[in-house]
DNA sequence: GTCTATATGTTGATAGAC
DNA sequence: GTCTATCAACATATAGAC
């Protein structure tokens, strides 16, 4: 049964192979057409397939959508994970996951304008999808918390405000880079060479009376 | 001659009005299936005309864009010039005017989209009308130098930092609004409701070291 | 899982009669 | 300026042979 066994597992290898060559290719379809570019029809054109069999791999075109959608999730959180790896909880990682997070989105324009942007009429991500957002979320919210825990920022840092200007903040950058200067790389972008300005705004905004050291930029 | 002269003037009058309508309802196709969903078809069709008769008035779909373009600059124009009349220079003209851009832009998301975002691949504003969108930011970098030289902000309000880091605010607000709560009202929007908290966030970061009461909000 | 064939729909744009 | 007619592409999706 061993031969059988290895087999099988090449076949799903493969499968799983083909899929993320579609997925490659469908990225660098956005990345040249735009979302909107993006087709079932030229994914398999480049994959040298045949239209109707790239439907043994995703349903329709909004199952190619969604899991595009989720690789730019994983990949965000690979970036920021990464990023923040042996960083001291609050202020520190948050800027480090920031950072990250702006240089991953320059870099990947295709992927971040499907998830920062609504640019597929009709299309929302699964809920299984949804859920990973959720909880990237959740993990801002901790280390806020931490920051307001720890003396690092003031008690305001732990509020639903605190939560969404954070937000607002790195989507202000990442949307005025991308639209405005969609090709710059970036350390050259006129808005996100700003990124650290922009945090430093910020995070002035809940820094503690005393006005301490503990938000050390790297 | 006269009867000559007010049935050109009607004609032109009727063909003017024919533009708008065209506009009005290529504004409500992005409303309702994104701005990616716009196309001549479909504008004729609300128009109760065919659709090679369009051509007519709009010369491709790109132009159509444009026009729109156009009329979402002028709009946001009018908007911010209401608002900011008769208010002082610098800092209150500048909270005022982001207010109402923030406003604008929550009620009419598919114009905002266009003027914010790159949703149309291959879509780049012309000459003429990217000349406005420079207008517009020249007379913000205006009211930032005005604020910097009456001492309501600090010096380095008037440099290229504080223009897009302005930028970046508002669009931040802007794009995760609309994102993530495209049908919410100013009023009730998670994220356009901490407008005020957005631009106290950005004016403290110029705030002269004395701390004046240059910035008192309304 | 790949293919061919096909149904069915959409679009942007042009030619030319009236 | 409006229409009909039409072209040439392009798309999503399904049926069914191999």
């Amino acid at each position: 049964m061993a031969s059988t066994y290895s087999q099988a597992d090449r076949r799903s290898a493969r499968r799983a192979r083909t899929i993320e060559d579609a997925l490659d290719a469908a990225e660098a379809i956005m990345r040249e057409q735009g979302v909107g570019g993006l087709s079932m029809s030229e994914v398999a054109r480049r994959l040298g397939m045949r239209q109707p069999s790239l439907y043994k791999y995703f349903s329709s075109l909004h199952a190619l959508f969604d899991a595009l959608f989720a690789r730019g999730l994983a990949r965000t959180d690979a970036a920021v994970t990464a990023a923040i790896r042996r960083r001291p909880p609050g202020v520190p990682r948050l800027r480090a996951g920031a950072r990250a997070l702006m240089r991953w989105a320059v870099e990947n324009p295709a992927l971040a304008q499907l998830l920062y942007w609504r640019p597929v009429p009709g299309f929302e991500p699964s809920a299984e999808t949804f859920a990973a957002s959720r909880d990237q979320m959740a993990t801002v919210r901790t280390e806020l918390a931490a920051a307001a825990g720890s003396g690092q920022l003031r008690a305001a840092a732990a509020t639903d405000e605190a939560l969404l200007l954070y937000t607002v903040v790195i989507s202000g950058v990442i949307s005025q880079q991308l639209a405005n200067e969609p090709g710059a790389s970036f350390a050259a972008g006129r808005f996100s060479r700003l990124t650290d300005e922009a945090l430093d705004m910020y995070f002035a905004r809940y820094a503690p009376a005393g006005g301490t050291d503990a938000d050390p930029r790297p």
